[in-house]
DNA sequence: ACCGTTAACGTAAACGTTTACGTTAACGAT
DNA sequence: ATCGTTAACGTAAACGTTTACGTTAACGGT
């Protein structure tokens, strides 16, 4: 017979084997109706008595107060409901033990990360670092931390990563949408819910939720302006791609601008690129075929303007006699090519930060109300027009 | 008497009032020896059966489905010892039940967030984002996510915000001090413990950590190593803080390259700036006042490289006929000024890269073992140079 | 002696998972 | 009938907090 003893009765002898479970021997005591394993017999764990790395606990600091973790809890979070002397003992042993908080387990009880979760189409860009960094500094200054997620201009990843950060590990949401997004479904399905959701610069219009703009339409079209006030009469648009709300909208200003002054649009003025240097130059070389010759040139971007601006006097075309140049942005780049670049400075970073303002106050107050704000911007005036 | 009765004996005699707890009236019941509290009692709460907004839980999905939380993360986290039909349905039920895992319960219990923290001095630089592209793409490659801190060049900043991330928050750190970073206690405190540490471009050379580096030493030697073979001899030094390891590099790669070809040390061509407008200004009018007249100047970024071409052409100098110009880091700016600009391409999107991969092989292999790697780097040749 | 009151603490449930281990029913071999 | 075996499920502990609620001792008034 098997030489086992039940763990529950101390019986020998009506024990059975019962199958094996998960590579170990299981057995059956008939007398007191219980299965056991027998377990492998430790060796002998004789040092470390404390668990070694991991970090201290609640319980850790109440064990040796010799206290309930409820105290020690009410003493760290100065709640009342405790002797003075206590809780300062207790903050003080906290401390000595280095305790810290586990912001996991704090959150899921709480239900609340004091995270921001921030899709971003682009680092590469300046504009969009720059909004981030207005982003950063409102969020830090109110107590959340923010997790970016990069969506490469890739509306795949822009869902994965929306999905991800959607569970439970954001209190709010801040969204830049990429070139590729044009069905927002995956939006859709969270407004109204516990996250509330703020879309920045690349907005989709159609959708519920409060947006922060750049002034795009009164923009292109102050631009514009200026430009047939100086007597440009053929000008180039270089503009994303189409389903790109800032495109549109450019667009917008700029054609209304051109009916304002009588002009015909001439949509071989119009140019669309994904932001590459090759499509810009691209653009470019088709414009410079076109008869009338163009007279300006308003870009997306002052990356872009800069590069038009080197390609041109590469062909010894004078700027801005012949052709004027302005851009969108206000990048550093707009002061180092020459001449230096006129453009419209669309205030990123107070884009950034408002939109960080907005989706804090939403979380705080709890109140989802749709708003819109469009940051205003401002031409600067340099050398290229 | 008070026409309380007893919850559990239901005696109505002997109760007896027990004093006000939390503005509720607490009575005692001698007969049973109970403290009870009369609740409030609950206006019909009518409608409204599940709840209502919050997240479907295991839970919600294991009432439906009739069996228990255990069975429903097995079928979704396809576990053996589970029926294939009640797994597959209870996948679909879970798909139709738009289930999403909560994954601070998740990480709470595995003891892991698949998410890495990277603390980073400034957004506002090229070279900063860069880094951070080369981070978030290996990183999400990988599955994980990317928690960004901006420490703004901030001593205190960095430390809060290293606090902040390690409380279980992270599975691994990468690091790039901040300019004002001279201490390294607070990172020290970690170092060893469960989380593992990666410094990257600016780094403490004292600290038992992993380390990415840019090519500073050799990178400056080589760069000056050509500027002499060109014929410089009096060539000036743009320099990050003294503190900062690139800067102590950079120096030192010059240093040799000066000892080698037999030329002393000038300390007037040595100038220290905080990567703004006004001191570089400062620095090279600084300069321009030395006899001999220097003959080359080597920058610690293109931007400010971008800069000083713009001032030296401002003041008719000509570059580089008169005064040769390098730059560090191969900007975007550096194609747009003119002349374009020399730069030693330090490889900054490969740091980031580099960076990401190391620590999520030491969260993977639980290897902590220190790693210093060196990423090389490249003479760009252009215009100014 | 009896009762009402309160300061100061403890207990246990809850948050949503994962997982070690216990249990059951059914089946095949003796 | 008895026993060994296994597929397929359930129970409960654990992760580290927060917090609603229960409990105790001590005190003061009659």
């Amino acid at each position: 017979m098997s030489r086992v003893k039940c763990p529950k009765c101390q019986n020998m002898e009506r024990i059975l084997k019962a199958g094996i479970i998960r590579n170990k021997q299981r057995y059956f005591c008939k007398a007191c109706v219980y299965h056991f394993i027998i377990k492998k017999v430790q060796k002998d764990n004789n040092l470390l008595p404390d668990k070694p790395a991991s970090q201290v606990s609640l319980q850790d600091i109440a064990s040796v107060a010799g206290v309930s973790i409820t105290t020690v809890s009410r003493a760290l979070k100065n709640r009342p409901d405790i002797n003075i002397q206590t809780r300062e003992y207790i903050k003080e042993l906290a401390k000595s033990m280095n305790y810290q908080p586990n912001i996991l387990a704090q959150s899921l009880v709480n239900k609340s990360t004091h995270t921001l979760g921030v899709i971003i189409p682009s680092l590469d860009t300046t504009v969009f670092s720059t909004m981030l960094g207005g982003i950063q500094e409102v969020a830090s200054k109110a107590g959340y931390r923010v997790i970016i997620c990069n969506s490469n201009e890739n509306h795949e990843t822009e869902i994965a990563n929306i999905q991800g950060l959607m569970n439970h590990l954001i209190d709010g949401l801040l969204i830049c949408h990429s070139i590729q997004t044009s069905s927002f479904e995956h939006i859709r399905i969270h407004i109204g819910k516990r996250i509330p959701i703020v879309q920045f610069y690349r907005v989709a219009s159609g959708l519920p939720i409060s947006q922060i703009l750049a002034e795009d339409e009164v923009g292109a079209e102050k631009v514009t302006d200026y430009l047939i006030k100086k007597g440009c009469r053929r000008i180039a648009l270089l503009l994303g791609p189409k389903n790109l709300s800032i495109t549109q909208k450019r667009f917008k200003g700029y054609q209304m601008s051109l009916e304002k002054h009588g002009i015909n649009l001439d949509i071989r003025l119009l140019a669309h690129v994904d932001f590459l240097q090759e499509s810009v130059e691209k653009a470019l070389e088709d414009w410079l075929k076109i008869n009338p010759k163009i007279d300006g040139i308003i870009s997306i971007s002052d990356k872009s303007a800069a590069q038009i601006i080197r390609l041109l006097k590469k062909k010894s075309i004078k700027i801005p006699e012949e052709i004027n140049v302005f851009g969108f942005g206000n990048e550093f780049t707009g002061q180092i090519v020459e001449p230096e670049l006129s453009t419209f400075d669309t205030r990123t970073r107070i884009i950034g930060e408002e939109a960080a303002r907005l989706i804090i106050e939403q979380i705080i107050s709890g109140n989802q109300e749709v708003k819109s704000k469009l940051i205003p911007g401002e031409i600067i005036l340099r050398g290229s027009a």
